[in-house]
DNA sequence: TGTCAATTGTCAGCGGCTGTCATTACCCTC
DNA sequence: GAGGGTAATGACAGCCGCTGACAATTGACA
């Protein structure tokens, strides 16, 4: 999408829902007609990126234990969302983007409303695999709320760095999933185990 | 504050920030003034309510094991908590009024914004009193991303219930909070214990 | 009382967003 | 190929959040 380059290349505050429209030869009217609001163009990759992990989620054996499902999908769906994302917009455009989402109040803060409806799905579905009430029993909510802060912290520290690859941001993610245990338990000992 | 009287009773989004300056007998423009804009407003006593949080946070002694810093600190701040509130607006309207952030999208979102603000400072503060340097070590990072999502969640659900009371509200956040190891760990029995 | 500074109000204007209605484009049928 | 119905688009007006600029008001102090 050419809004994307816009804001990348000029931001997302001082880029103009006309300047999109003209930019795509569009009234505006139209523009509002395809897009309920100028967030949800800017973060349309985003949120297609959000629902293409929890489809792989979804598409996880039975049985696995619900944090093992979770880590293992995250460390198998890179190449998946590399490829859906090309779809749409070139991966080094989205990239940028991600950083713009992250640095632009507005634009992050309607991120994290995204995230939470996507939380709940994975709420649901881990709910459903397990066989256990959502709503009585607080463990599937628990599991979800802390593995996706988690993701979405390893995403926050991984935008704020130079080299920014699917590659990097792979890695990072992983790690920070990882520590997810040794975080919890006890005091730490002094130096961490990469 | 009179706002949130108007956002509890006619929504958020209905209520107009001239009716709101007409209310407190204020030109729109003096609103503005002492308001960056119509959220901060409407989040102004959460945001104090996370602030007592984090001051408690760094209340605590020094040397405790940073989960259990937390989860005791959660445990111990609600009266200091509803001491704060009340000295601002009434906490039976404050506890509506938390209703209705998590019921409106865009206030939603910007309150998710604010808590990933207190977040880092939490980052900060943990790293500190465990001597742990935040940009090299995931680990103060993760724990609160995790411990936070939970608190968050926790109050998610509380919100949606009938008998909303500070009383409840502990009750609800200590569960999910004990949660958060049974969660992590393992496949999950079919019934969870209280 | 006169002066300075801070607070407030008025006005104009931009940008996001929506409702309404006319216009156009398209497709199907006769 | 003419006619008619439907869906997509555009043009216009208007609301609301928010900001800058400037004038008016207030209040403290000399």
């Amino acid at each position: 999408m050419a809004a994307h380059e816009l804001f990348v290349t000029q931001g997302y505050d001082t880029t103009t829902v006309d300047q999109i429209a003209e930019a795509v030869d569009v009234s505006q009217r139209t523009f509002f007609r395809y897009f309920t609001n100028k967030e949800e163009v800017a973060l349309f990759v985003q949120d297609m990126v959000e629902a293409c992990f929890y489809g792989a989620v979804c598409a996880e054996p039975p049985g696995t234990p619900p944090l093992e499902c979770l880590r293992r999908t995250l460390n198998d769906v890179w190449d998946e969302v590399g490829r859906s994302v090309e779809e749409i917009v070139p991966l080094d455009l989205h990239l940028k983007m991600c950083q713009v989402i992250e640095t632009t109040p507005s634009l992050l803060a309607a991120h994290l409303r995204h995230s939470l409806l996507m939380e709940e799905k994975l709420v649901q579905e881990i709910a459903r695999r397990t066989g256990v009430d959502a709503e009585a029993d607080p463990r599937p909510r628990v599991l979800v709320a802390a593995f996706s802060a988690v993701m979405r912290t390893a995403a926050r520290q991984w935008g704020m760095r130079e080299g920014t690859s699917l590659e990097t941001a792979r890695e990072v993610t992983r790690d920070y999933v990882a520590q997810l245990g040794p975080a919890l338990t006890g005091d730490w000992g002094r130096e961490h185990h990469r």
